[in-house]
DNA sequence: CTGAAAGCGCTTACAG
DNA sequence: CTGAAAGCGCTTACAG
């Protein structure tokens, strides 16, 4: 293993001092050109390159986002939703983008976030991403936005939690979906999801539900709400028990579903029970995970743009860390139609 | 926002010297324990955490891991293959267990990875994950290797690269799979995917794929192979072309893909072309992502255990940054049979 | 345009 | 068990 050069290394190979190296590395206009182009032809020699701690330290900024992931329990060994982990790739490509590192992390494995990352200096800002459910972590966040840290969370805007949230219309997309449905002739409907408050996005979703029947008069056809969290496992159990609940005679035209993973399960009960999708009941989901183009059927679900997300994500944190003025940013949900909706029911 | 603390306040407010809190803090033995005790309360109240940067330079390691990414074109916005995002939550997993941090990044967007990562002090060692076609970046992980960095590579064992690697026995998988399609009575095979030695892993499945029909006699029902890089579209492709190529009477009995995307796109077009699945034509996969469950049929594949890949991945790493001796592991593959092969045919 | 010097916040021999 | 001191490798005023 080779020694590692260091800037006193180039200065003596260039005959010059170690701080004139310094400055011709970071493109400082105060170094002759000439000599610039010597000592980075030396460093590249040497493979020499600066070292990060050092030059933290001395500047006091690490050019790192930390990105704290809200563990989820999965049917595949990863623990990360689907719906996140498409996030993760567009977020990773926006740091690079801007010449930042990203660290990466589980929420739940440490206490102080704050501390953790930007006290400690390993970033300059953080990137919460969770199902919205930071209602246990309130705290935490508080605490966060009180300490003067640099972050932004995924997730719609919310008064109770401070700083700057990125996130998509839930109510939009569930107030769609829901107007498709009762466009395309369906009239009674249940709803499969969370829906209270330590749910913010699923409840979203279900307020667009309930606005999208009201409007329509149809709010007495709501035959309830299954709660569910964001698995297929939940999905199916759920309609286990509304089978059980509602007579076959009373069953709903629609199931509306907090998530595409729930309405996975859901269809699976239904197969299992010998209920057809989309001609005996219409499923539709939510996030437009990559599985959701290939269930059979197909299914209908509101897409949110995972690219746009992460790179809003990024770039506004960035900002943030700038002293930028930052706002909150909603992002409008697409309706993507497929087959779990019939065709022209 | 709150001055940061730093280890001369805590030491100021403790009445002792800075070096004998630095000593508390590491839970040195060498510090009185009432001492120690008393010193890391205030710590806790100052909210004082120690300066990643600057005890990274004082001791020269970083506590992180760098994990470098190959780019893939990816039907969704995260250009992350799917098998690779399944690893990623393992790895992910696996460093904080360990106590490491962990950044991303992904290869393609800069030159020199070791001294990007390892020279620049930002992580004590690196994990590449690709899908093993690493023979472009030979020269890259020459130098690695030549410039002592500590690393470990996801693919097979390949004298020509050096370095450590983890991976799964693709000619095995290839092998049980194949073999498989034939106790069920197929007798007359297509591969689809790369079977070049620009692709490794595909290489070995196909080799596994010959060395099956082989054993049974039926090499010169093989029918063919065509290339594919993996996603649905060359999949797709290929099997467009296939089936312009074959004509209906000699059809093969089974197509065995390189990996599940490429499964997905086949099985598409034949749908498309008026071909069932798995009556007139069977299909097989790789890699078990998580859409192979839900696809019609479900598909059957082989399985890669990406968590234990992933634990593996850094114990190894972990292992040799401490300079212990270290060596390739080889996984075994697990046949996942769904209905995509057919049941009884 | 360049150099000498200070200092970022730690850890760890060294001396007691 | 504790403290004074050196030094990790940089960046950046300061002086010229």
């Amino acid at each position: 293993m080779k020694e590692k050069a260091t800037s006193f290394d180039i200065a003596h190979a260039a005959g010059v001092s170690q701080s004139t190296v310094s400055r011709a590395l970071s493109n400082s206009p105060l170094v002759n050109q000439e000599t610039r182009e010597r000592i980075q032809r030396i460093a590249k020699e040497l493979n020499y390159k600066v070292d990060k701690n050092a030059s933290n330290l001395r500047k006091q900024r690490s050019n790192t986002i930390a990105l704290l992931l809200f563990e989820d329990p999965t049917s595949d060994d990863s623990m990360i939703n689907p719906f996140f982990l498409s996030m993760l790739g567009s977020i990773t490509r926006a740091c690079a983008s801007a010449g930042y590192d990203l660290l990466v992390s589980f929420q739940n494995m440490n206490d102080d976030w704050h501390a953790e990352y930007e006290d400690s200096n390993k970033a300059d800002g953080i990137i919460l991403l969770g199902y919205g459910d930071y209602t246990e972590y309130k705290d935490k966040i508080d605490m966060l936005e009180e300490q003067g840290t640099h972050f932004v969370r995924w997730g719609a805007h919310d008064a109770e939690h401070p700083g700057v949230s990125i996130g998509c219309d839930n109510f939009q997309g569930g107030y769609d979906i829901v107007s498709h449905l009762i466009a395309k002739g369906n009239r009674s409907f249940v709803f499969i999801g969370e829906a209270g408050n330590q749910a913010p996005e699923f409840q979203a979703r279900y307020f667009g539900y309930l606005k999208a029947l009201k409007e329509q008069g149809l709010s007495q056809h709501t035959l309830g709400q299954y709660d569910a969290i964001s698995t297929e496992g939940a999905g199916y159990d759920a309609t286990e028990q509304m089978l059980n609940e509602i007579t076959l005679s009373s069953r709903p035209d629609a199931i509306v579903c907090a998530s595409d993973l729930i309405a996975l399960g859901v269809m699976q009960k239904l197969a299992d029970a010998g209920v057809n999708v989309p001609d005996d009941i219409v499923v539709v989901g939510y996030d437009n995970i990559p599985v959701a183009a290939y269930s059979t059927p197909s299914l209908t679900t509101v897409k949110q743009n995972t690219k746009l997300a992460g790179e809003l994500l990024v770039s506004t944190l960035l900002d943030a860390i700038a002293n930028k003025p930052v706002e909150d940013y909603l992002m409008p949900a697409e309706l993507v139609v497929r087959q779990s909706c019939g065709s022209n029911k």
